[in-house]
RNA sequence: GCCGGAGUGGCGGAACUGGUAGACGCGCGGGACUCAAAAUCCCGUGGGGGAAACCCCGUGGGGGUUCGACUCCCCCCUCCGGCACCA
């Protein structure tokens, strides 16, 4: 009869849960089910998975005066199947969402999908399967995958970026900014594949080639649409110390991302024409030292000043460096030409030859500098390659340089010489006074220079958000009108990643302009997908609204995001646009928060050892055999451990390890094995000991199920020996766990604590048969239970029910500790002598330092050490420590 | 080059504000159960010496502060990450 019923339950488990959970309506009678003896992950998972399903235990609603937490992971791309960093990744999110809504909060937990991107095009190009429904194939895997781990999210808040129901509030957004001005038009440089014919961002160049195809990236000039991230620098910068939720090295990555300068701006004439250049430098202490000046083979003055017998090797040596591409421009020796013309010094009115130089970048400062080969490295090469002279300016302490000797730039501080009325002043002294004289004459100013960049977020491909703008031969470039939102992206097209974009099919690209009626063109680049993250956190407010973006009064209660946790590779990008974005919906008046995201939690990344054969390189873990090589038999060498990638072989595919131990082992290792924080090592022994621990659990419940129900839990007799010491413990791991969690996020203690006390109740001294024993015990147990639930919370809510408790652990509140139950009156205190451990004695927690001077004294051990010495003092830490110090 | 982070048993990691270094887990050794194996349960496990009681040495290396240092200070070494001609 029992064997028919497991057969049953392995053919038909889906269908048998349902009819158990529809009778019930969500109150499962758990003697409905047949008894599992042994632990069985999957049966517990399933049947969890959808009676939380079926009661939408996750949903979440504002409720306007209650406590709010909002806990958000960084949503995925849809590249298919998730990898064991998003297992990680939303494991911790899952603990503090169930932690906190234990903890009584109001918990926002939402999931959706970075749907835009490059990979659906490539997936198209290769396989001849169409963007749209690549991504939407690997969305629904993926989302299945999720479920499978048993995450609380409150799915009906999901948001996909791809969708036309998000983009338009996009395209709405560019045209909020287009109407402040904040998304403008500008020619710039780009990297550019001859190859594939199309822009690619920063990061797809790779040692200054094509990811894609290996062709050397060009630079091109083109337009491009950018947001004015740059009117927010100095608050981007500011708001970074009014953020001590977020880890120190992240804001100081952005801090250096944005990096500020203060200086000047000095105007320089130019000899015999009517031009003036601006520098910008970060030392006006140095201006008596500039002895030439260098241009950005960009900067327009070139044109106008270069000497005409110069022109052609000018204009040669420019496009040369463009040629050269962004990144090899970085890696070229310094380089330069005369241009002929000469600018004067406003200060000492000395004349200094104009360079352009590779060197020198347009997009920093004026694109200009003066260029001071005795105190700047930079220009020191420069001179020394084209003989040009060094005038020292500031002299280290007591020492005189000499700049025929000098072999390096000095840029530390000194004292001013050379520099007319400021000799003999301090550098930094005459710092400040040079700016003030430059104002004075009114020949510079003191100013500020910021290393961020305006964001470019054109974008020549296919998928991703149209840009909302019409080009018209009249009217120019023209908004798309607001009720003409969303446009869409033709999903009619031919993607072969060669030639022109899809996007220029005649469909799309023909239009009225909207302004004059006349016929006119879309803009066929489309955005930056880092916009679409820019933003999510807010549309997870009112996913479904169809009128705004989100709903302001959701968004006044939600915001910000408590609890931000993701991987750190996001420190700069992802981070910095979306805070640049809330500042800017802030502008808008559209909510109340500065910042996005109130605490950040950057995980570690996962890793695992890997395995290589000489002769075949990276090897998966089953093309190793015993040590060697199954293809040659040569010996294989393991390690190290590096971040899990498919091309080093090293991945572990999360669907494999849910099979085989469950969600809950799964999301219990990658816990248990470091903090969050910290890379993790993947272990399959580590795994294997996830599970066991579980087991003990589980057969913990099980074996003592008798005992364990059937009576009312009330300790009011007072507790002696063994039980009083579990009791104890109980209280103490709840009181542990409870702020490992809330303080630190220090989930693999937590979990120890929890492994500590189940230690304990194995080692049960009692017979488990009197009330007063029960009653510890099942307190115990029930502790375990809770405290386990937020790590493995199938399992946990299963034992939940077997304890008895008729409602669901997912509404239980989390456990408090007693705190009289945590005290102990006996304490042991280490008895060193001259700081080295002798003894140990066991006294009164309140006992005074006499007390216990008198009991450590009569210790023989420490009689043995401070015979016939004389003790100079001793010092005693009240329960921890006595240390006697001698002679 | 500049700016960060980290070095603790065979391994992953504990030790919160200086107070028993190595919790917990893995691995390993031993035992119990079993005809046997698996599973499970129990004991041991930093190194060295000793029969034992105990003793010595130990947190990358070297100095220092302190009754007491993985923890604080100075110098050095190694590894990882970010930025990289930003004037």
């Amino acid at each position: 009869m029992f064997g028919q019923i497991r057969e049953l339950v392995q053919h038909t488990v889906p269908v048998l849960r349902l009819s158990c959970l529809s009778a019930q309506a969500g109150k499962l009678d758990f003697r409905l089910w047949p008894i599992m003896e042994r632990y069985e992950s999957k049966e517990v998972e399933f049947k969890w998975q959808k009676i939380w399903a079926d009661n939408s235990a996750f949903s979440t609603v504002r409720e306007d005066g209650r406590d709010k937490y909002y806990v958000l992971e960084m949503f995925p791309y849809p590249s298919g199947k998730i990898h064991m960093g998003h297992v990680r990744n939303y494991a911790i999110g899952d603990v503090v969402s169930r932690f906190f809504t234990m903890k009584g909060k109001n918990v926002l937990h939402p999931m959706g999908w970075d749907s835009f991107g490059l990979p659906a095009e490539n997936a198209a190009i290769q396989h001849g399967i169409h963007p749209a429904e690549w991504t939407y194939k690997n969305i629904d895997y993926m989302k299945k995958q999720l479920k499978r781990l048993g995450l609380s999210y409150d799915w009906e808040r999901e948001v996909t970026t791809c969708a036309p129901e998000y983009y338009r509030w996009n395209q709405w957004f560019f045209l909020k900014f287009m109407e402040k001005g904040m998304a403008y038009k500008k020619l710039s440089t780009v990297n550019w594949c001859p190859a594939c014919s199309t822009v690619l961002a920063n990061e797809q160049v790779e040692g200054g080639l094509c990811w894609r195809c290996e062709s050397t990236v060009e630079e091109k000039e083109l337009e491009q649409w950018f947001l004015k991230i740059t009117d927010y620098g100095e608050e981007l910068l500011e708001h970074t110390r009014k953020l001590p939720g977020w880890p120190e090295r992240v804001l100081l990555m952005q801090r250096n991302w944005v990096g500020k300068s203060t200086g000047a701006e000095v105007v320089f004439k130019v000899e015999g024409a009517d031009e003036t250049i601006k520098v910008f430098t970060t030392r006006p202490d140095t201006l008596y030292g500039a002895t030439f000046m260098s241009l950005a083979p960009e900067h327009p003055v070139i044109e106008k000043i270069t000497a005409p017998d110069r022109l052609r090797g000018v204009r040669e040596f420019i496009s040369r460096v463009k040629a050269g591409g962004k990144k090899g421009r970085g890696e070229a020796e310094k380089e330069g030409v005369f241009t002929g013309a000469f600018s004067t010094n406003p200060l000492t009115g000395a004349k200094i030859p104009v360079y352009v130089a590779n060197f020198v970048l347009m997009e920093y400062g004026t694109g200009a500098v003066m260029a001071v080969p005795a105190h700047d490295q930079r220009d020191f090469e420069f001179a020394k390659k084209y003989n040009l002279p060094v005038t020292v300016v500031i002299n280290p302490p007591k020492i005189i340089l000499d700049p025929a000797a000098m072999i390096a730039a000095y840029q530390d501080e000194g004292t001013m010489v050379n520099s007319g009325p400021f000799d003999g002043m301090k550098n930094t002294e005459a710092m400040v006074k040079i700016a003030e004289l430059l104002e004075e004459r009114g020949v510079g100013k003191r100013s500020v220079s910021y290393r961020l960049r305006d964001w470019g977020i054109s974008r020549q491909r296919y998928w991703g958000c149209p840009i909302p703008v019409i080009y018209c031969g009249a009217c120019g470039a023209v908004p798309v009108p607001y009720k003409d939102l969303p446009v869409i992206l033709p999903e009619d097209v031919s993607i072969t990643g060669k030639g022109m974009s899809p996007l220029l099919l005649s469909s799309f690209v023909d239009t009225k302009c909207p302004r004059c009626g006349k016929g006119a063109r879309r803009e066929t680049d489309t955005m930056d997908t880092f916009v679409d993250s820019s933003w999510y956190f807010l549309r997870y407010m009112s996913p479904q609204n169809n009128n705004e973006p989100f709903d302001k009064k959701e968004a006044s209660y939600w915001m910000p995001v408590d609890q931000y946790i993701g991987g750190i590779e996001h420190a700069v990008l992802h981070l910095l646009y979306a805070r640049f974005f809330t500042k800017a919906v802030r502008d808008l008046g559209l909510i109340q928060a500065d910042e996005p995201f109130k605490n950040l939690l950057t995980q570690g990344m996962v890793c695992k050892e890997i395995l290589r054969c000489p002769g075949h390189g990276y090897l998966l873990p089953e093309e190793a055999e015993g040590g060697r090589c199954r293809e040659c038999g040569k010996p294989v060498t393991v390690g190290p451990t590096e971040k899990m990638s498919k091309s080093k072989k090293n991945t572990v595919d999360p669907d494999r390890i849910i099979e085989t131990y469950g969600a809950d082992t799964t999301r219990l290792f990658s816990l248990f094995a470091a903090p969050p924080q910290k890379d993790l090592d993947w272990n399959e022994d580590g795994v294997e000991g996830s599970f066991r621990f579980l087991g003990r659990v589980w057969r913990l419940v099980s074996e003592n199920a008798d005992i364990l129900s059937g009576f009312d839990f009330k300790h009011d007799k007072p507790l002696e020996g063994f039980l009083r010491r579990i009791h104890r413990q109980t209280h103490s791991t709840i009181k542990k766990v409870t702020q490992d969690i809330e303080e630190r996020f220090h989930f693999n203690t937590a979990i120890s604590s929890i492994m500590e006390l189940v230690n304990s109740l194995y080692q049960w001294e009692g017979t488990k048969q009197g009330a007063l024993e029960r009653e510890v015990f099942r307190e115990a147990v029930e502790a375990v239970v809770l405290l386990l639930s937020p790590f493995a919370p199938h399992i946990s809510e299963e034992l939940w029910q077997r304890l008895g408790n008729p409602t669901p652990l997912y509404s239980t509140p989390w456990p408090v500790f007693d705190p009289d139950a945590v005290r102990s009156e006996e304490v042991t205190v280490v008895v060193q002598v001259n700081g080295k451990v002798r003894a140990k004695v066991s006294v009164p927690a309140d006992a005074g330092k006499e007390y216990v001077e008198g009991v450590v004294m009569k210790e023989q051990l420490v009689a043995k050490w401070v015979a016939a010495k004389e003790i100079r003092t001793t010092v005693y830490v009240p329960g921890r420590i006595f240390n006697i110090v001698v002679q």
